[in-house]
DNA sequence: TGAAATGTTGGGGCG
DNA sequence: ACGCCCCAACATTTC
């Protein structure tokens, strides 16, 4: 009788898993286990939130997992170590794993692979990273050419998601009593409180349901709304694969079939083109994990930033003096998410105002965010920076105001994050700044006070960026 | 998935 | 009546 390892990683789910697939096919038993690697909870690039998310995402799955007659086992440690003294426990003849694409998933897999019977299956992206390519057999690096093959290629249907399995056998008790470094998982900072992402694969699918029947349809318009919900709000849970892509990606289409009329359809369009832009970061890190460390277009990796210690504290913690960068700010570090539009207003502020480098933020992203994605990450800050993929040009410059004006018309954003701000009247709400004395008086917001001055002045910042680029294009 | 600077046009006030 | 100027509104170019 032959055991096989599904070895979970980014993949916290039952539905739709191709390698737990694969596993229940081509073994009578499968052992779910999960490693906690120190070489990944304890990097610069991993925060609480998304610690505490994936700890009680993986306590969910462990319930799921006894419903169904198994069990979760949690390791701690070296996945290489853990995994070969595992299989000689158990007997494993096989591991099974959904490929990742990041330079260390990368290499520890290959490690992994060097001595154990590592298989690993396609899953973090609809299409493997390889199979979307040119005619020529390279990878696209701007996104419309890929978006385009990508869009050629067969979709998944409803029909073609896997449904969970009903049982999945456990391996009889091993012979030897369980190692003592077998513990269960970490009991974690509890999700703060005001982190509002309840895990699970449970809750992303009624997330996604809710999304598909009703938000997907004014998508377009309100997408970039920052007061409103109108963006799915599922990147967590996608990010932790308890709801995967061909999941998502058979919403997108349903929706679309389905839309009453042109701008509905349109709109899931959109989305659609959302997860390809996914799919596409994903591929581009895959292909050229360079980016990871360094610009896509080296050349803009000569820029002299200025890297102002304080500058960056003050853009962290939300007293730029700019209230629409502040509030998304707060609203990172509370709850571990950022409305899409205030990412792009927040990253160029900190590269085209502060002139920081982009690696900066890309790390604080990263340790404040639950949704934090190497691939999407990166490729999100090189694009804002102008020195990615596909990127936008150097001279591409948010305003701050102008931005606040148009996607927060009536500061309720501001205003949720910002409490200081709760009585300044809507016509300095993006500008407080301009507020008179007396009128700084009336609501309880006095500059300088209660509210910090402006760190830098968006004119003057927008030309020093600007000749600091144009140094480095000649 | 930008914004600022510069150019063009045309209506209206006014001498 | 007419030309001049101002400037809003829009278009184009530039960063």
């Amino acid at each position: 009788m032959k055991t096989a390892m599904w070895w979970i990683r980014r993949d916290l789910r039952l539905n739709d898993n191709q390698a737990l697939t694969v596993a229940l096919q081509q073994a009578d038993y499968v052992l779910p286990v999960f490693i906690v690697d120190p070489g990944l909870t304890q990097s610069d690039y991993v925060g609480d939130k998304r610690l505490a998310f994936l700890w009680a995402g993986l306590r969910r799955l462990e319930a799921d997992l006894q419903a169904r007659g198994s069990r979760l086992l949690v390791l701690h440690g070296d996945p290489v170590t853990e995994l070969a003294a595992l299989v000689r426990e158990t007997g494993a003849t096989l591991i099974v794993a959904e490929a990742d694409v990041s330079p260390y998933a990368r290499r520890r897999d290959q490690q992994v692979a060097e001595t154990l019977p590592l298989q690993l299956v396609s899953g973090l992206t609809v299409f493997p990273p390889d199979a979307v390519l040119k005619a020529d057999g390279t990878p696209y690096t701007v996104f419309t050419p890929f978006s385009r093959t990508w869009k050629t290629m067969p979709p998944p249907s409803p029909d073609s998601i896997i449904p969970a399995p009903e049982r999945i056998p456990p391996p009889p008790p091993p012979p030897t009593p369980p190692r003592p470094h077998t513990r269960p998982v970490p009991v974690a900072p509890a999700l703060p409180g005001t982190v509002p992402f309840k895990p699970g694969e449970a809750e992303a699918r009624q997330r996604l349901e809710r999304f598909k029947n009703g938000i997907i349809f004014q998508y377009g318009d309100n997408r970039n709304r920052v007061d409103l919900t109108g963006t799915s709000g599922l990147s967590p849970w996608l990010r932790f694969g308890m709801l995967s892509p061909r999941q998502a990606v058979a919403a997108a289409w349903q929706a679309i079939e389905l839309a009453p009329d042109e701008p509905a359809r349109k709109s899931a369009e959109t989305w659609l083109n959302e997860l390809i832009w996914r799919e596409f970061y994903i591929s581009i890190l895959y292909h050229f994990p360079q980016v990871r460390r360094r610009s896509f277009r080296p050349e803009y990796d000569g820029i002299e930033w200025d890297n102002d210690p304080a500058a960056f504290a003050a853009w962290t913690e939300g007293r730029t003096g700019y209230p629409i960068v502040d509030a998304a700010m707060r609203q990172l570090s509370q709850t571990g998410w950022m409305h899409n539009r205030t990412r792009m207003i927040t990253a160029s502020f900190l590269v085209k105002d502060l002139l920081i480098d982009w690696r900066w933020g890309e790390r604080w992203f990263m340790q404040q965010l639950v949704d934090g994605d190497p691939a999407a990450n990166n490729g999100g800050w090189q694009w804002t920076a102008g020195v990615g993929t596909d990127a936008a040009p150097y001279f591409r410059i948010f305003n701050p105001i102008l931005q606040s004006k148009k996607f927060d018309p009536t500061g309720t954003y501001i205003r949720r994050w910002l409490p200081e701000l709760a009585a300044v009247p809507k016509k300095h709400i993006h500008t407080p700044w301009t507020m008179p004395a007396s009128v700084q008086q009336q609501s309880g917001c006095v500059m300088g006070r209660h509210y910090p001055p402006l760190v830098v002045d968006h004119k003057q910042a927008r030309e020093r960026t600007l000749a600091a680029y144009r140094q480095v294009k000649k």
